[in-house]
DNA sequence: GATGAATGAGTTTTCATTCAT
DNA sequence: TATGAATGAAAACTCATTCAT
């Protein structure tokens, strides 16, 4: 990728994420990176192009991120959930611009962004599923019925922590109690 | 308030419940209403007063909701805890413009909402204190620590079901399991 | 005229001489004067008549001021055009409407002021010649050529009082140097 | 500066003389000159700053022209005196936008034009202050006590000579009897 | 007489996008 | 590749005026 191009993206992160999408112009973006606006369009085609790049760059480092939990086969499946949702929140708390995918109106108008999302979506409701699974045969986990559907929930859960008024000033008093809420998360999923 | 009046915030409720709050134009809202714009600035001062009423009003519906529940004392405090979970997941699933106002960009650019959103937080964190409170008098709850944190640990949990993922579309689907899930979260703070 | 009328008149005075014709709004007037805005239409049918009515009696008051310096006709014409002239900045500097009508736009847009303010500067070019005359019948002025001209002269030279540079935070401090020009102008005119 | 922005500066100057900067709408001004709203606003930010401008280039052509007038030093102060108060009222005769500036609300409002009038101000009354003092040095005047009071008569007295009343339709009528007002002032200040 | 709700045309401004260089 | 001038559609907002009560 050269160099102008890096900027431009990497600018766009970082406006997209302080204004949000429909707030940010290409103008600004293009003033922050010291460039000109017909660079952004000689690069990213269109505005929902260039946000749509920023959301993939995101979504990557997040699995990236992740893979190296769920790669530890042999923990304790209860402490590799643990370790994967601080690693999620932490990745997130800077994944701002994959939140704001998640809003309305960003499923009435952009087809564009559907795929992109579902697909993470289903990756990580796969590795969850995998590790609860792994905790159930180790008989570490509790969970009658279906599986799949303590997955979905566990993301749910997850998906609060993304809400701004969490990750906005509460961040750093809310993260030292988070051990708390963990516990009672996995002593309600743990064999007794 | 006047007819006219009625109907402009109605309409305006539902179309920025539609496509969120910047994809919603006032000349749209008038015309949906089949009012003058002027009407609307008559009303309402500017598009962010007339979103903060429309906010205010989903607000104080589901205060009015939640408060139902909070009255019944008797009951034991795990079911009324499920009964909030489920109430509130109700009322979210049509509060959606309330759900917007927790995007980043109303945080850095509308201090004219924060008061409205902050005092519902609070509402809310002092009512789920107060019957945690009760469960563990009751000797029903088992909450080491202070129970505060517990009471906001469930909020950011019951704010996770205010995601768009699954409030659109899904929440059909998910309904159904919410059972399970609050399952898992009493056994998780429930005397053994 | 009905109180209702008098404190509509009287704050649209105070208003647009603050803000000017245009940047003053019916409704803001309507507001300030604590009345409906149906009110200013019921007594003064438009913007444009009221803002009339406005001038017409900043005009009137100027006239009895003015009258009363151009009836002493024993003085001496260079003293009597001293204190004419001062006379005349002082209600200029309360008059700031009728200075407004001087503007072009109000040429090129509003024929019902024409009436008002040329019948004024005709009325001022007629007193005017008056004392001039008196001055050279007593053999006190020396004014060659047509005398109607130096008139005109003067009433230029006045309306450079108008200007607001002027008038807005100077008028302190030059109005005590003002005897120094009248000096200059009568001695201009003065028989040696 | 671009052919374009040339022209709609131009076109604008042309249409806020014939308006004034009220009743002037950027809409009128993009289409008097056939291009589009959004390069107005490209080039000059905002109607404001466009004004600044048009001012602006009013003032610098007014400076360049008197600058020729009181180069000449070898001439008769009052012959000088005499030329600057003709050209002055030739080059004001087509500064209307800056004549504009001269009312209360621009003072109100605009502290973005204040710079650049209190600038022009002051070069005018250094001008003529200095050719004043080359007159008394001369004995060609006879101006007792402070020189810089008369400078600023003189420039009230000019001002006057702006109003809209002599500028619109009266200007060449009244240009032939300049001379006889220029002829008492000259007069009132020369030495016996 | 007095009110204030309702109107709609008009205003300034924003901004994604195009395109010649 | 990179630029920045130019565009025009659409947005928020203003305001003189009307009218039923």
């Amino acid at each position: 990728m050269s160099p102008t191009k890096q900027k431009l993206l990497s600018t766009a992160s970082k406006t997209f994420s302080k204004y949000g999408f429909y707030k940010t112009s290409m103008d600004e973006i293009a003033k922050s990176a010291r460039k000109a606006k017909g660079s952004l369009y000689y690069h990213f085609n269109s505005k929902e192009l260039l946000f749509r790049e920023v959301v993939l760059s995101e979504l990557t480092f997040l699995k990236e991120e992740l893979t190296l939990i769920f790669e530890n086969h042999d923990a304790d499946s209860r402490e590799i959930i643990r370790a994967y949702m601080i690693k999620r929140m932490e990745v997130m708390n800077i994944s701002i611009n994959y939140q704001e995918t998640l809003r309305p109106e960003f499923y009435e108008f952009y087809e564009f962004l559907n795929d992109v999302i579902l697909e993470m979506d289903q990756w990580e409701k796969q590795q969850i599923t995998e590790i609860l699974n792994r905790g159930v045969v180790k008989e570490e986990l509790d969970l009658p019925g279906n599986i799949e559907v303590y997955a979905e929930m566990l993301l749910i859960f997850l998906k609060g922590l993304e809400t701004p008024l969490f990750l906005k000033g509460q961040y750093e008093r809310l993260i030292s109690n988070f051990d708390n809420l963990i516990g009672i998360l996995t002593k309600g999923i743990s064999k007794v």
